[in-house]
DNA sequence: TCACAAAAGTTGCAATCGTAACCATCAAGG
DNA sequence: CCTTGATGGTTACGATTGCAACTTTTGTGA
């Protein structure tokens, strides 16, 4: 049987070998796993949506009027991640695309009404959902962990 | 242009609307996500190798002997993802497989003399990137974020 | 004004992935 | 034994992905 650390710096005895449960960008990716999974369950269940189609949507809303590319910086997917995502919510009646007027380039991309209306459900969705979240992690763990990819945020500011 | 913004604490003003940027598990997806990619340009440079790749040898080299299964089990991966990574490098002459005498389901893998030395020069590898990662990050950093990763490992023993 | 580079968005294609089905083997019970 | 269920590992197949190439449109400089 062997015992799980659960801080690299007290892994990692000999030199010879890596500890991958204590390596940190493994465990960064392992919660990460687990958080992005237990919430996709979520809005899977609810709307069949896929999680580009929610990051879209979620960008969408935040926005209310926004071009693919802005949505695509905002939420950081690929071009291509983002066409197919708009053009599932669009299938579905979700939202709607201008051509811009003055650069026909671009289209400016808004929610219908239905769109809008399971944007604020889907919104309580989240809320509740990083409430509970937080609330297992508790106060402490929850900031910890705000704090540290805060972290991760300042020092790479365009991945 | 188009304004991106990069401070999530101060977010989520209204209840209408959901600020993607301040919502914890697309952080944390985000701030994976890129320490991911970039530990991954690392490893895929300098010996052409995957993420499933990686992440089975690590979990080999770590136990010198072990089965499929277990690799699944101690680096979270499909059954699947550890067969496919497993047969690449056994095409690489890296590791051997010898089946089990006793339970001729199971197969036991070891490291080659050529797999040792590569799993040592990642070994290598992948402790300087963790050093300067914690080291870009603050000892504060660092240590906020490994916290946070423990409450959630803490909570979320198998996912 | 014309050629050329750059930008917005889409599409084709090859690689990767996940699910389910599958094969082989073993353990347990009748 | 012989069936049945579970386990270790692989494969088939459809879905998802990322990259590159493409179309259309705009801006720019000779």
């Amino acid at each position: 049987m062997m015992t799980v650390p659960q801080t690299p710096s007290e892994v990692e005895p000999d030199d010879a070998s890596l500890a991958l449960e204590g390596f940190l960008p493994y465990r960064l990716a392992r919660a990460s796993e687990i958080i992005s999974r237990q919430f996709a369950t979520l809005y899977r269940e609810r709307h069949g949506m896929t999680r580009p189609e929610w990051r879209t949507l979620a960008t969408i809303g935040q926005f209310n009027r926004i071009t693919a590319t802005e949505i695509g910086a905002h939420s950081s997917m690929h071009k291509t991640k983002v066409s197919r995502a708009i053009r599932a919510l669009e299938e579905r009646k979700w939202i709607t695309r201008q051509v811009d007027e003055t650069d026909r380039r671009i289209e400016h991309i808004e929610l219908t009404r239905d769109g809008s209306a399971n944007y604020r459900d889907l919104v309580t969705l989240a809320r509740s959902y990083e409430a509970k979240l937080m609330e297992m992690l508790g106060q402490t763990g929850a900031e910890q962990l705000m704090a540290g990819i805060s972290a991760i945020e300042k020092r790479f500011a365009a991945p």
